[in-house]
DNA sequence: ACAATGTTACTGACCGGTACGTATGTATGG
DNA sequence: CCATACATACGTACCGGTCAGTAACATTGT
């Protein structure tokens, strides 16, 4: 009646709704681990043992460790877009306001002690074989990213708008890499700065 | 004598000098293997058998595969540098012909369909656990990177040189990454142009 | 002789993946 | 009211293979 439907949803402990919890804790640990150390230096072993699960219940969720691998690379596309429309929406209408204000963010985290880059990218130089469940999301994110980010350099007035697209993707790319090399102070905190520089060159033709 | 003191000493490649020639095979397979594919998608019992020598004859030669991973860097970083001279020298006293001459090469480099990006870029995100052999290799060489190119920034007289040179290594690390990332095409073909404008709009102050 | 390499076999740990039995809740039938 | 039946979710134990690394010994060339 009144309480058999969602009894145990009111609590938020373990209990939760009848959809498996089992498979979110596993992307949970998933996620940061792979995130973390790498996507080949984790194995399923430790992913289970560190969700307090057994391994048989990941493969009952997930299809082999590269298709949650790919899980994962999906879950973070989905919070890369995020934060990117995030900056777009605090600026509408003002594609350059958008770019720098998306990039500002990028290198204040790229710069953070435990930057470990950008999933995507990661996940790319881990599996150079085309056609990898993990590299196709991320393949996929990298082509929109272009599209969008050529997009918004025509819609600045470029005279090249998609050369001034692309080097923002360099840029950008520069910012995931560099800032987990060099941690703070790292070339990525002059990434906005950079990008300023070379809209505002890309600009007056 | 054969006045053969300490010749053999050096890493040399396919000279006929009676010094040990299995670790050069291995080197020179691992070096092939590590950077098409990555260094923890290659087990030792592969390199060893490519290069036609046993296992024992590369710990003989390596302290471990962690080691002989960084050998093999420490051979990418030799080549690397001298790529980097080849520009620099091509243009004596113009330091902005040599990053372009230098970008040029890079980008057309990496738009060629086999390109995997570069090594220690590479080995940096295989292992970003603080103080790994091979890590460490690739942290020096993006460091000296980093200081020649903003050096380079002040010989041109840039106005916040640093945030040149920086930004000039931010495209390179792009170039870098987009380059396996989307082949022939891609961003990375802008890599010269766009390292151009930044260039452009850094100068004028 | 001597030094470099090869041969064979082995270790213990870990890899991704699975066969198979077990608990539990729920819905139904008597 | 209770027993049976079924589906869902989970655990125990195990698979063959590969991982990096090593011990002991044989072979080769100079």
């Amino acid at each position: 009646m009144s309480s058999d439907n969602k009894i145990e949803a009111s609590i938020s402990d373990t209990h939760a709704t009848p959809a498996p919890k089992a498979a979110d804790k596993i992307l949970g640990v998933a996620r940061d681990l792979f995130y973390r150390e790498g996507i080949r230096a984790i194995g399923v072993d430790e992913i289970v043992k560190r969700a307090g699960v057994t391994k048989p219940s990941l493969y009952r969720s997930f299809p082999s460790k590269d298709e949650l691998a790919a899980s994962y690379l999906r879950q973070y596309d989905l919070e890369f877009w995020e934060r990117f429309d995030e900056a777009v929406d605090a600026h509408p209408g003002d594609p350059r306001a958008q770019i720098i204000a998306f990039l500002t963010r990028v290198g204040k985290r790229a710069q953070k002690p435990d930057y470990r880059g950008c999933g995507m990218t990661n996940a790319a130089v881990e599996y150079p074989e085309h056609g990898h469940p993990a590299r196709v999301v991320s393949e996929n994110n990298k082509v929109e990213l272009r599209r969008r980010l050529r997009a918004m350099a025509a819609a600045m007035g470029a005279a090249d708008a998609d050369t001034l697209g692309d080097g923002l993707l360099l840029l950008i790319e520069g910012a995931y890499i560099s800032g987990q090399l060099f941690g703070l102070g790292g070339p990525a905190a002059s990434v906005a700065r950079n990008a300023d520089l070379l809209i505002e060159a890309s600009l007056k033709k």
